[in-house]
DNA sequence: GCCAACGTTGGC
DNA sequence: GCCAACGTTGGC
């Protein structure tokens, strides 16, 4: 059982329509970066705990919890030539991206990335990590613990 | 809109 | 394989 931070631009998928979507759950579409689907192809099992984040946004933090609801596939945007996640580079054979699908758990009041900061526990968070980009970072098990017991 | 930081691309 | 140029991310 792992923990993941997974960031989302609400504006496309927020965890509202999380909540409203058929059976909660909604696949990852759209990571195009190699780390982050490495992360989903190599370390996610049914079940991992997922903080939901949304980001570029007027207040980013993590607004809800949810669960990975399935093993890693083909991200089927990257075969939609009309798709802005289309890539011509990839193909049905060797497809180069992949996905999850992620259930929807509890929609949480706001804890905005300021207030993350503001916590010793979480200094080492990737996500608090200078420059960090990456739309998916591992949390561990005391993160995920203080951030689930203490702030939500 | 700015800009720091980082990943990717492509010429050599 | 290096590395400069470019594009993207994402907070502010």
């Amino acid at each position: 059982m792992r923990y993941w931070l997974m960031k989302s631009e609400p504006d496309e998928a927020s965890i509202d329509h999380l909540a409203n979507a058929a059976h909660r759950t909604l696949p990852w579409t759209g990571v195009r970066n190699y780390q982050a689907r490495n992360f989903m192809r190599d370390g996610m099992q049914i079940g991992d705990g997922v903080l939901f984040y949304h980001s570029s946004c007027p207040e980013p933090g993590i607004a809800g919890l949810a669960e990975v609801a399935s093993t890693a596939y083909p991200d089927p945007t990257q075969f939609d030539s009309k798709s802005p996640y289309y890539d011509p580079k990839s193909s049905q054979e060797t497809p180069r991206w992949l996905l999850v699908d992620v259930v929807f758990k509890k929609k949480i009041p706001l804890i905005p990335l300021a207030a993350l900061r503001e916590h010793e526990e979480l200094k080492d968070m990737r996500v608090l990590a200078r420059g960090n980009r990456l739309s998916i970072t591992p949390v561990t098990e005391a993160e995920w613990r203080f951030i689930t017991t203490r702030l939500v």
